[in-house]
DNA sequence: GCAATTTCTTAACCTAGATTATTAGTAAAC
DNA sequence: GTTTACTAATAATCTAGGTTAAGAAATTGC
């Protein structure tokens, strides 16, 4: 497992000395999970935030009807946990799961703690790490709000071409808020009027 | 203007010195401000972050169709910003205003900047802070995807009864996602079930 | 205290997107 | 290499919630 990228997303908001890196890397987990795969299943405690090395993960409900809705989804380089369940100790009101066969970076809650204790500096970088999350969280429900299905999926075109192309469109769909099959024909309608 | 408000929401995440506490409230500044005031309008740079210390504020956007949505509710022991806009320090796409004739402390963006390499404490306290505002975010968003009006609008009855009883309801309507009409018809089916 | 504005209610009608069903393509598993 | 299981496309039908309109009630301002 290489260290490089979860280094260089800490670094563009603190600066660590060798020792403190060294530290903060004894602290992970390695873990590989094949497509498919859970992270965390609904009703556990959540015990760890997930770094995504490689692959795609994502988070997710699942309403009265059965219908999952996807939180987020998590490409490499971004974090993911179930963070209700995380801070307040509670059963997860979520599911997280492997999209691909993934590689990934465990840090553990009370190792978490540990480092917050031992470098204030790691406050500081999921402080700034929090808010961008809490902005983008911001924007997409704002969407949600004042968007509509065809604005949505548009926008998802725009800001994650690479997704796009990575992921099944039924998880598109799932992450837009709509059924696959208005998605399948929204593709179709954006198709028609490109040519 | 009273500052034991301020000072027991800081109190239940971090101790400070009384030093400390006086460095903090030397750069706040306090701010009244009345019903259909704004604090923060739309291609704005956002400034500071409000906290209430007694009123209602909130933050809403414009949507293509002039239509308002709420996007934060903000009663006393609250803050409120238009995050976005304060750490990227892009004009800002939310509107802030008051719902209440109100009483505010601002903490400035430079001063707040100050406060974090002074006194490295309220990393943790404004981590912890925005930890806690983006789980409830999470749960709004879920909210939008996963459920009906009819189920919002009882979620919120459930969650901000206080909020139920001081709020004009189209402020409410524009909070849970809906028409002031069908928020009006929402009510009265309740009523009638609950006879 | 009265006029002006804003908020709320009700009801008829409309539409974006869901639901259901069918068929077809694609990938994984054996 | 064929069976099994996802994934996608298309179309007919349905419905939750929006739109429009018009009157009633409550607040606000002078």
């Amino acid at each position: 497992m290489v260290y490089s990228l979860i280094l260089s997303n800490i670094a563009k908001h603190i600066q660590l000395t060798k020792k403190e890196e060294d530290l903060f890397l004894s602290l992970l987990e390695e873990k590989k999970i094949r497509k498919k795969q859970f992270l965390l299943h609904e009703n556990e405690i959540s015990k760890f935030t997930a770094f995504v090395n490689k692959g795609c993960l994502r988070s997710y409900s699942i309403d009265r009807n059965g219908f999952e809705h996807i939180l987020q989804l998590a490409p490499p380089n971004w974090w993911i946990a179930d963070l209700h369940s995380l801070i307040s100790k509670q059963p997860a009101k979520l599911n997280i799961d492997a999209l691909e066969d993934s590689e990934l970076l465990l840090l553990y809650r009370e190792d978490h703690e540990k480092l917050f204790s031992d470098v204030p500096k790691f406050e500081r970088f999921f402080r700034i790490l929090t808010e961008n999350a809490m902005a983008a969280t911001h924007s997409r429900l704002l969407d949600y709000m004042g968007l509509n299905a065809q604005e949505r999926y548009e926008g998802f075109c725009n800001r994650y071409p690479s997704l796009m192309r990575s992921l099944p469109q039924k998880q598109i769909a799932a992450y837009i808020g709509v059924t696959p099959e208005f998605s399948s024909k929204m593709k179709a309608d954006l198709l028609r009027k490109q040519k």
